[in-house]
RNA sequence: GGGGGAGUAGCUCAAUGGUAGAGCAACGGCCUUUUAAGCCGCAGGUUCAGGGUUCGAAUCCCUGCUCCCCUACCA
């Protein structure tokens, strides 16, 4: 007893303190805000709980709105007409001896979160938003709503939550609306919201406040919920041609499968450096190795680079591998896969034409991709062949790039080649139209495997293709390299002439080349840019668009919260 | 990294060196078929922060912070 008294008092006293913070802390609030919580002071007044509880048979507004019955609201509406004429015309009749009052409407219980509201006295009108309608109308009256509850309409705040019951019927105007019988509150909104009609529009606060973006605009929630379907359907296509997903690290000691800048973090326990991964790649290929034949992760990769309207410090890609593929497995795979991804984003969005926009584009995901080979779209594009060094040097030097490093040395050839595909040919590739450009030079695909009869060629080649569409590098994919004694030249050579800095997250992969070692069978691999996908078929301009929570600098008033960081940064 | 633009009421925006305003939201009042409800009334400001020029600064100058656009870098 002793022991819980001492409880007891604690508490109290930390009551105490919890009410004085409180009470400092009133001082501060804005006076929009504590408008808001009187309101909701005065809803406990009428013996509810604000925050609510429990909801059973819920319907969302859209299935509310579906539900209404046209019969049943004219037979009521015609009934009750009747019933009130026969009682003006015999005032003395019992109710029980006039034209019975017809009620088949079907009622609805619904929640949502309030965009209007609209109090003509004794008829208050409310339109709620939910994840299936931008608005349904609830009609509120004094005479046909419990009293607690026609009450609590006249204490609202756009943005709280409320739950409705009521009867279908449409107004004068014809629109299907609620008629509450019930209506019950189920959070309150303390902050106030954005301008009614326009719905947030500062860009950084939408993407810092993305709670309050998704209700007020609803287009938001849309695009994520169309993210999440279209990665559904990705997996449910990928399962149906009997791939399995898996889950590899994102901690690795070596962050390899890619060129990129990873980030850093420490594992206590083992005193380790790790990295988070840049790709998902060598983990796949020793599931291959292992015997899985064929396997997709859906993977979170990190990069410490920049950003802008395609580039997120975190973002999503799919990888695939595929034993006994090769690359033109995957271009199979790819095509079919991202034409049934955009039939499913075109009926999500009611889109029927075949043409997706994307920004000024139309994209027509339903026709054959375009097929272009590196050296066709370079030769297109330039007016002659990779192979003539002499005019590769020629035009790099007319259009101004630099043709030799700062210490004077030559750049490589194949370093001029590919400046000028990048900068000339690949904007060449007709952005409304999905192109696949495939045969990369060999020296630029360290980890693809060459192709078979170029090895002596000026320039030869990788089975590797790379997928465009709408401007946007979507992905690429290879027939792997599963030579170990190749894989472990090209990785020689890859840290080779790099410098201090690259070495320090540049390495070579033991492990990896044991497990060719092993026996990897010949395989297809892809890696497609989900993000870049979402944004495609959700005609959205920027990642950050189709991302719930995009990278932000934290604010001025945050970061000094922060730790400090722990060593130099960049620059 | 370079160039351009922006930051004003809770939100969306005006005010180009001379009294900081509007619409929406809020607050008080009236209203039982409104729907961007309407009518009457009332209130709301560290003009991003700091410094400077000036009799006088939201406005001009400097520094910093944040965002947007273009550009550059980036497998």
């Amino acid at each position: 007893m002793r022991v819980r008294s001492r409880v007891s008092e604690q508490t109290e006293q930390q009551n105490d303190e919890v009410v004085l913070d409180a009470q400092e802390a009133a001082a501060e609030i804005h006076r929009l805000e504590q408008q808001r919580r009187e309101n909701r002071e005065a809803v406990r007044g009428l013996g509810f709980n604000p925050y609510g509880q429990r909801a059973d048979g819920l319907m969302t507004l859209a299935q509310a709105h579906d539900a209404y019955d046209e019969a049943a609201d004219t037979e009521n509406k015609d009934t009750t007409q009747a019933h009130k004429q026969a009682k003006r015309d015999n005032p003395d009749l019992p109710d029980a001896d006039l034209p019975p009052v017809v009620d088949a409407r079907p009622i609805v219980r619904v929640a949502g979160r309030v965009v209007l509201s609209r109090d003509n006295g004794k008829l208050v009108w409310l339109n709620l938003r939910d994840h299936t309608s931008d608005s349904f109308q609830i009609a509120i009256s004094k005479r046909d709503c419990d009293e607690n509850g026609f009450q609590l309409a006249k204490l609202l705040d756009n943005g709280d939550l409320v739950i409705a019951q009521g009867p279908l019927t449409k107004t004068k105007t014809g629109e299907v609306t609620c008629w509450a019988s019930t209506l019950e509150p189920a959070s309150k909104c303390l902050v106030p919201p954005p301008e009614k009609r326009l719905g947030l529009q500062d860009p950084d606060m939408r993407y810092r406040q993305r709670y309050v973006d998704m209700w007020s605009n609803p287009d938001t929630t849309r695009t994520l919920l169309l993210r999440s379907k279209l990665m559904s359907a990705m997996r449910r296509h990928l399962e149906r041609h009997d791939f399995v997903e898996v889950e590899t690290p994102v901690l690795q000691t070596q962050a390899g499968g890619a060129a990129a800048r990873p980030f850093f973090t420490h594992m206590n326990a083992l005193h380790l450096d790790l990295s988070l991964r840049i790709a998902p790649e060598l983990y796949l290929k020793r599931l291959l190795v292992g015997g899985m034949p064929r396997v997709f992760e859906v993977s979170r990769n990190f990069r410490n680079e920049g950003l802008d309207k395609s580039h997120n410090p975190e973002f999503t890609s799919l990888e695939v591998y595929q034993a006994y593929g090769n690359y033109e497995t995957m271009l199979e795979l790819t095509e079919g896969l991202i034409r049934e991804l955009a039939q499913i984003a075109a009926s999500e969005q009611g889109i029927s034409s075949n043409a997706m926009p994307f920004g000024e584009l139309l994209i027509d995901y339903e026709q054959p991709f375009e097929r272009i080979t590196y050296s066709e779209l370079f030769e297109k594009a330039l007016g002659f062949s990779v192979g003539d060094m002499e005019k590769v040097r020629g035009a790099c030097e007319a259009r101004g790039f630099k043709t030799k490093s700062e210490d004077g040395t030559a750049i490589a050839d194949i370093f001029l080649i590919n400046e000028l595909f990048e900068e000339v040919a690949e904007p060449m590739i007709d952005p409304a139209r999905p192109t696949f450009v495939l045969d990369y030079p060999a020296s630029l695909s360290p980890l693809t495997r060459p192709k078979p009869g170029t090895e002596q060629d000026p320039v030869p080649l990788a089975d590797r293709w790379d997928l465009f569409i709408g401007g946007m590098e979507i992905g690429p994919a290879y027939t792997e390299l599963n030579d170990p004694d190749v894989q472990a030249q090209k990785f020689r050579e890859q840290l080779a002439g790099v410098d201090d800095e690259e070495s320090t997250f540049r390495s070579f992969d033991e492990d990896f080349v044991n497990a060719l070692k092993v026996g990897m069978p010949p395989a297809g691999g892809l890696g497609l840019g989900m993000d870049r996908i979402v944004m495609l078929l959700g005609n959205q301009r920027t990642i950050r668009d189709v991302l719930p929570f995009p990278m932000m600098k934290p604010l001025a008033s945050a970061a000094g919260q922060q730790d400090a960081p722990q060593g130099e940064t960049d620059e």
